[in-house]
DNA sequence: TATTTTAAATGTAAGATATACACTTCTATT
DNA sequence: AATAGAAGTGTATATCTTACATTTAAAATA
């Protein structure tokens, strides 16, 4: 078969990974950012990607990226845009597919990271990033933002047993600004999608904070019949 | 300069440009679509498409699509997703990226539209599409009923000057469902984006209904202010 | 063992927003 | 002058959102 596809030209296609984590401790949102081991830029800070290859999907390469810096599979994904302009990369034509991951930020191996030189910084104190990196991070923070309100993805950022002070703290962490504690708890509790464990957390406190678990399942049921979560908190 | 660039695949990148109309007098949400003129899937339906050319950005592509297809410039358009899949076309490997433009229906030139032979369809009555475009097309569709939730986008698939009744139609035609008329008009007036004009549109009935306009720069001005448009209606 | 300290946990009232709902007005046509 | 058909209008109720301060639990210390 001949068409016409054939007198088309051909680009470099790559997917960029902007990754999030959650720090409990210092209560902060983090961005895994790479010290850039080749040229062009080398040196510099980026966030992670790679090329795509002939034989894999755009949502494929992305995984391997995500699943080569990480070590862990089954991480939260989603495709966030994708960057086109003609002269975005120095080094040659390139178009990049975004996407971002939410990921706990303790489960990542340090040795891991260190082979890889991926580093966790605050996105209060973002380094200078290449090319048009920082706008797609910028994009992402923005679609984080949108996407807690609406969809239970915070979890994905924290370990499986939380508190309700914790995750109060990541919301507070993405929104950049207070929440008032009774509402949001009302609000969360009232949604009964969180399983109150018998076992509390007792770092931070004397009293403890009794640990819960997000009920996916629950989730699923409710939505399936027209329930929406919803967190957009005074 | 050598780099590691040189290595990688390269690979065959199009636009798919997924364009919504609204029919005034059926009160129903267009699509246009294109009988296919050359191989693969030639004859059959599709959304409109081209491959991304070495000298233009992946937004230049797409618009020039849709003037090429239109005849129209300064469309509303704005980027949906990037479709990856390896055999998505059975043609050769080829990425998309999907747009979705709103425009309005009788602005189109009958002409162009002959010669490209491009018609409208019903979203309610659709043909069967080549490859993913089915798909692009509801995720379109999803954007949009969000979009027109929260963005005075809705505008953009009327003339200037609508009545408040074609503008509950079209938000009827958007969401598939009726909307209470008192509760929509009061919502939208209540905005103060609309401009009352002193001219009657007096087509439907005897009555007649008055003529308003959307103004841009007072939204422009409300929403750097931080206000935030709604029509979430019943 | 009584007291102190620290963070966790809790409820209510007022205000704002969303919803449900039916009649009147206007004007061309007969 | 009467009719017909679509445009235009207001209110009461329910629901959701917001603001806000005290009590509880338990470890540490006196």
């Amino acid at each position: 078969m001949t068409h016409i596809y054939s007198s088309q030209p051909k680009h470099y296609l790559a997917v960029d990974c902007i990754i999030f984590g959650y720090d409990i401790a210092e209560k902060e949102l983090k961005l895994l950012l790479i010290k850039r081991s080749f040229e062009p830029a080398l040196g510099q800070w980026s966030v992670a990607g790679g090329f795509v290859q002939q034989d894999e999907s755009l949502d494929d390469a992305a995984c391997r990226v995500l699943c080569t810096l990480t070590g862990l599979s089954d991480l939260y994904m989603e495709q966030l845009y994708t960057y086109g302009e003609v002269n975005r990369d120095p080094g040659a034509r390139v178009i990049s597919t975004a996407y971002f991951a939410l990921i706990g930020i303790h489960e990542l191996d340090p040795e891991i990271q260190k082979k890889n030189s991926a580093h966790w910084r605050s996105i209060s104190n973002l380094p200078d990033l290449i090319f048009d990196h920082r706008q797609m991070v910028d994009k992402a923070l923005r679609e984080l933002v949108q996407k807690v309100k609406v969809y239970p993805v915070g979890f994905e950022l924290l370990p499986e047993k939380f508190t309700l002070v914790q995750l109060q703290n990541l919301y507070e962490a993405i929104y950049l600004r207070p929440v008032d504690k009774r509402n949001f708890r009302k609000k969360i509790l009232s949604m009964e999608l969180l399983d109150k464990q018998d076992e509390k957390e007792r770092e931070t406190s004397k009293k403890g904070a009794w640990y819960y678990r997000f009920n996916v399942e629950k989730y699923r049921e409710l939505a399936r019949n027209g329930f929406f979560f919803n967190l957009a908190v005074s």
